[in-house]
DNA sequence: ATGTTAAATAACCAGTGTGTTATACAGTGC
DNA sequence: GCACTGTATAACACACTGGTTATTTAACAT
């Protein structure tokens, strides 16, 4: 049972799928074409560890299958990194800094906070 | 060259020695301790791969290894959810609270924000 | 020196993960 | 029905992980 998130986003391709599909929700066959090193079942594994991690929704369109960003996937993961950043140095300060920055880009209709 | 943090932290028991470190420094030995299902050896290549990843210190006193948590090392992977974070839906709200509340027990001396 | 303690490393083994090619399955369109 | 398309699954190979026991290394202590 590798329904786990810490698992799933341990391999690279897989977070390189979810930086992906952070931009948008893509076909199957369209994510697997951006890996040229693999094949497509390769992918579609990944897809699937991706789909029983809870990171990923799929929509079914006839043969193709839309895969979308499911967010709240990592709330667990977020949650068990959030507790060390209470422990952070001063660099803390930096980083909030940076993050803040480059959030920017993300989606400043979000509140101000 | 597995000296990722992704891959560190897949590991349920190195996320348990980290949420002990957490709690403060240890012994190698009492680290181990812990762990009654594991050898000795087991856990020391645990830390080993933390060392690696540089998510924890090693302090030398004698035949002793003391293990600090060093929670920078946590950057990479903090970084990488955030950006997620932003596509919360509202249950970020909730989130953001939850974890304020639970914030409390953690380090209350640091500054309010 | 010798023995003891603390931790790391070596050598090995079983299980799992990730890749491949080949194949199955399901929907579309003629 | 039949061919085609898109995706998933099967079957297999191989490397890596994580566990074990045995051993080594290094620092005390007597």
């Amino acid at each position: 049972m590798t329904t786990n998130v810490f698992l799933a986003i341990s391999d690279p391709t897989r977070r390189a799928v979810l930086d992906l599909l952070a931009t948008g929700s893509r076909k199957a066959g369209d994510i697997a074409a951006r890996f040229r090193h693999l094949t497509q079942p390769a992918v579609s594994r990944h897809l699937k560890v991706l789909r029983e991690a809870g990171l990923v929704n799929v929509e079914v369109n006839a043969q193709q299958r839309i895969y979308e960003l499911k967010p709240e996937g990592l709330t667990e993961l977020y949650e068990w990194v959030a507790k060390y950043q209470a422990m952070w140095p001063d660099t803390l300060e930096a980083l909030e800094r940076y993050l803040d920055a480059r959030a920017v880009r993300q989606k400043p209709k979000g509140k101000k906070r």
